[in-house]
DNA sequence: TTAAGTGCAAAATCTTTGCAAATGT
DNA sequence: ACATTTGCAAAGATTTTGCACTTAA
């Protein structure tokens, strides 16, 4: 990780009130390499040497909570986790965005550019957040084939 | 359960090469009785002086396999589960309609008039399954306010 | 009769909680 | 110095597995 970088993560740390610590800038530092979402198991597995499960579960519930990054729930009920866009803040999420869950690879993508379209939905119903997970194979499979 | 009823759950179990049991008959009861999906929790909770949790995790699996049934989950990553139209079969679901959470009871409402409108999605992408899950408040939560 | 289904015990996971030690500011 | 954060141990919850007993066909 170069310091341009590390400098921002920082930033987002202090932003938000937390303490910048190895553990916390070691997730922001995964998860903002990856091309996709990054599942809960994947963290585990690259940074579990160093940083302990519960200290993971903790890091991620506090970043979530306080809308750094958001989660969203493959196909299975995994947790998967990716930094948020400029728009998130404390306990608001704004990630109406498409996510695209692949049945090969089980990879979660978040589609930025697609957006949910207007839904007519029964009286009655007061619409305050929407999350449409799509599944299929992704990019990386279907040129692999 | 009337007569009615109770034929008709039988001749799904028979269809899909299911012996008619004492549990099976209970959990498709329970399943076609209510108006939004059906957590596991409540299912447990419901059922379970009758029949063993372990049991009850069997079911839902083969009924899901079968097609009898498909499972939703919803915010907190519990499944749900909801009787399938008819367009569904065996390792095959054709649940494409939108799943509405509601986020005071958590009740999951199927809502099989909504269709997920096309989407327009990136090159090399292949979807094979969209899953609309919309959250808020639902009629019956507003109506009681 | 016999393959399928069930219950129980136990293992394997996954997630949370409490508390003392370590760390960042 | 002091509140925050972390690690460890342990509890709690969820889900799966193995095997013997039971039941539907």
């Amino acid at each position: 990780m170069n310091n341009i970088e590390t400098e921002s993560y920082q930033n987002l740390l202090v932003k938000n009130g937390l303490k910048k610590t190895g553990a916390r800038l070691q997730v922001l530092d995964v998860l903002s390499h990856r091309n996709s979402a990054t599942s809960q198991p994947y963290l585990e597995n690259k940074i579990g040497k160093d940083i302990d499960r519960v200290t993971l579960y903790r890091i991620l519930k506090t970043f979530e909570e306080k809308g750094i990054i958001h989660r969203v729930l493959d196909k299975q009920g995994t947790a998967n986790y990716a930094l948020c866009t400029s728009s998130c803040s404390e306990n608001h999420h704004h990630d109406e965005h498409v996510h695209f869950n692949c049945n090969n690879c089980l990879r979660v993508y978040c589609l930025d550019d697609v957006k949910i379209p207007p839904l007519k939905i029964e009286k009655g119903f007061k619409i305050e957040d929407m999350n449409l997970i799509v599944s299929g194979i992704c990019k990386d499979c279907n040129e692999a084939n």
